[in-house]
DNA sequence: TAGTGGTCTAGACCACCAT
DNA sequence: TGGTGGTCTAGACCACTAT
């Protein structure tokens, strides 16, 4: 098959983002399968008309995220676990579970405005899961706190139809790039249970909570999300350090 | 100040490896101090006579590890707040520990000998934490299974005085490279009160389980790693997308 | 032997920041 | 204006895998 999408080099978006954004969303929607080699870097330089460190600079992104693994002599291969989520990443359990039919669902708990130390702030609680049939699995619980004197008038929106950073890029100009978080343990509550059922018996749930910054450094929200146990939280590291050896000696 | 440590082109470890240990050092010793610019990618190619893209790939290892930042126009940045450990590779930790005139303390629990699908492996637990002054403060508590039948003699060895990982790479000539770790929540215990002490109210502690395996992709160990919560576990995401956007979308 | 990824060179142009 | 990092090109040589 020929390439339909094409890159274009006098996009603001660097071709090897280009490129990454195309092969993910091949990786994810099953057309280049679990085990299987993705095209290898000279093919792709040749096809996309670009070299290969750009090539090498987009699986790079993939090999980050644990979308593929890459073997001297074999090729790049696609090898992920189902649901296999960074935990701090939503987003891509959201483009997995669509590119399977399977509906992200967000249900909004709260939506109320307080007092900050900086004027008023916007807190909203979101639980996000998704759908299979006619059964919805929450698989988090999001609480944001957002400065509403940095965004007039975001209280308006329902952020029930509409996803928080879509309506914080088209309508403020902002959008998120970096995160702080730290991880804890918070204990089983009225509202976990609410949403994530009763059956479960755990000791506590995992919990990052933290900052999340735009690519100019500006706070843009503060936030806690509370995991389902059912979401199961892979982490994946390399070290990457060329000799197989961690950082520590 | 010249160079004492320089590169060298022939050694089996890639340069750009051989820089990042350079710099990684520096930081860690506090030779750059945090808020501090590190010398620039054109600095760096001259004083080393490589490229800057070699630079630039050394520089990448740190801005992945947390320890910098790089702003356009102004340089690359010394970030990282203290004890600023990334969960999964505690290396990270006894380096910075150790740079600071800190002891890092091993302390071994268990040393047996189980049964397992495939032959005898070795249990080990180990707490592992920091002396200050005559205070010793532990932060994990690691129990680690091997097999007997691939390390043969590995029990004779005293994990107290060394280290896990030396003695597999001395002794069996292997390293670790890569993990697929799962956090979970785990319930305070008999153990977990014996290390960490009983001060402290939370409902669970945070546990990563999983897989180590080498470069050539054997399995090394299976190991569970439970975290003080005296150990603030910070995580740092950054969606390198090139544009400021979350790969969601 | 042909193809793969891993490393490295030697440039170029650009956007951004400090002066 | 000069220096910084961000992107990209067009090569090269190597180690390893498949056949």
């Amino acid at each position: 098959m020929a390439d339909l999408i094409v890159l274009d080099p006098h996009a603001p978006i660097p071709l090897y983002t280009q490129l990454y954004r195309i092969l993910r969303l091949r990786i994810l929607e099953g057309q280049y399968a679990e085990g299987d080699a993705i095209p290898s870097e000279n093919v792709l330089r040749d096809e996309h008309g670009i070299t290969r460190s750009t090539v090498r600079k987009a699986i790079a992104l993939l090999v980050n995220e644990g979308l593929v693994r890459q073997f001297r002599g074999k090729g790049t291969i696609v090898s992920y676990a189902p649901i296999n989520n960074s935990v701090w990443n939503f987003g891509g359990f959201t483009d997995y579970s669509r590119a399977r039919g399977q509906r992200p669902v967000t249900s909004l708990l709260e939506q109320a405005t307080e007092d900050g130390a900086n004027g008023p702030v916007l807190k909203l609680v979101r639980a996000r899961g998704i759908a299979v049939e006619d059964v919805t699995l929450f698989l988090n619980l999001d609480t944001s706190w957002l400065s509403l004197k940095r965004y007039p008038g975001l209280d308006i929106f329902d952020f029930e139809k509409q996803s928080l950073y879509q309506v914080l890029r088209d309508h403020y100009g902002v959008s998120p790039a970096r995160s702080e978080l730290t991880l804890s343990v918070v204990a089983p509550s009225a509202l976990t249970t609410k949403v994530f059922g009763d059956g479960l018996d755990v000791p506590g749930f995992l919990c990052a909570t933290g900052d999340v910054f735009s690519s100019s450094d500006e706070l843009v929200e503060r936030t806690s999300v509370i995991y389902s146990p059912t979401l199961e939280m892979r982490v994946g590291t390399s070290w990457s350090t060329g000799n197989g050896q961690p950082p520590g000696a």
